[in-house]
DNA sequence: ACTAATCGGTGGGATGGCAA
DNA sequence: TTGCCATCCCACCGATTAGT
């Protein structure tokens, strides 16, 4: 009998799934999934398989999907299609529960993401990686919280401000009207018992200057409202803006220069966050055009 | 108890396929 | 066409299993 030569289909899973015993990486690789909820094919290689070829990863990322471990999409850049984006199906959360005693839930709508939401959520992950990266190479400074946009309270809620972990709702003496404020990301920074609180902002590059104003504002009378004082203990917080370039990030700077809130921002962009350290490099910019760096 | 065969993992390298 | 992913070949390793 020969043996026919099929090719595994690339948009759903084959009928023969290839044979897999699960490896210690493997669950590793789980695990990770479950604690990040979406993550590349590069993002993988370099945290489950470093120093080794991206192709070994993949290897085991396509047995792992056609075994239903894990479920997979297709990022779009322009007219190609774009790297695979991997997360958790059922058997795999299975075995990290039963394995390494996770705590999450499954998600059954991690594959009906919409393409522009999964881009802005992947560059969320990618700050995240280079942060605890970052906290890793400084002894004294320890990522002591993470929240993300899905670290929901209750995602059966209907209401934003049930399903958000990190919700906080402001009265605008202006207007009379109750403004929220709802970052992409939260996170605290310890040192030596002192605490530093972030939000992070990851811009999708379509919102206009007017927009960032406005947010602007949004923190500023949070700012005054303290309510920002139940994630840590401190007086005062940054909102890091991330562009996607350096020219995105310096026309928004310029353009919102001088408006009320823009000391509690610091202005950076993705490229820049890929290549240097962005913790201990001057690659953040006050909203006057200093540089500075967020650790010494 | 010892050996051989087998199976899947790992990794390098080369080639083919696919969708827009 | 481009940028990815899938496949195939080769070699070697370790664990398991079958046969003696």
């Amino acid at each position: 009998m020969v043996a026919q030569k099929t090719h595994l289909p690339k948009f759903s899973r084959g009928e023969t799934p290839p044979k897999i015993i699960l490896q210690k990486r493997d669950i590793d690789l789980l695990e990770a999934l479950g604690k990040y909820r979406y993550l590349t094919t590069s993002q993988i290689s370099k945290l489950i398989f470093p120093g080794k070829h991206e192709q070994g990863a993949r290897r085991r990322l396509t047995k792992l999907y056609h075994n239903k471990y894990i479920d997979r999409l297709f990022l779009e850049s322009g007219f190609v299609l774009g790297e695979a984006v991997y997360f958790l199906d059922r058997d795999g959360y299975k075995v990290i529960v039963q394995e390494r005693g996770y705590e999450g839930n499954f998600q059954k709508k991690n594959r009906q993401v919409k393409p522009i939401f999964l881009r802005h959520t992947i560059d969320e992950i990618e700050f995240r990686l280079a942060l605890e990266k970052s906290v890793s190479e400084l002894e004294h400074i320890e990522l002591v919280k993470w929240y993300s946009e899905y670290d929901m309270k209750d995602s059966h809620a209907t209401k934003r401000k049930d399903k958000y972990f990190i919700y906080d709702e402001i009265f605008d003496p202006n207007t009379t009207k109750v403004i929220s404020v709802y970052p992409d990301s939260l996170f605290v920074l310890g040192s030596s018992g002192r605490e530093a609180l972030y939000f992070l902002e990851v811009d999708r590059g379509t919102e206009s200057s007017k927009k960032i104003i406005e947010k602007m504002r949004t923190y500023y009378l949070y700012f005054l409202s303290n309510k920002f004082s139940k994630y840590a203990n401190v007086k005062r917080f940054k909102v890091l803006l991330v562009a996607h370039s350096h020219r995105r990030a310096e026309s928004l700077r310029s353009n919102v220069q001088g408006s009320l809130g823009i000391e509690n921002f610091l202005f950076s962009n993705k490229e820049t966050i890929k290549k240097k350290d962005l913790l201990k490099k001057k690659i953040w910019f006050t909203g006057d055009g200093d540089r500075i760096s967020i650790v010494k």
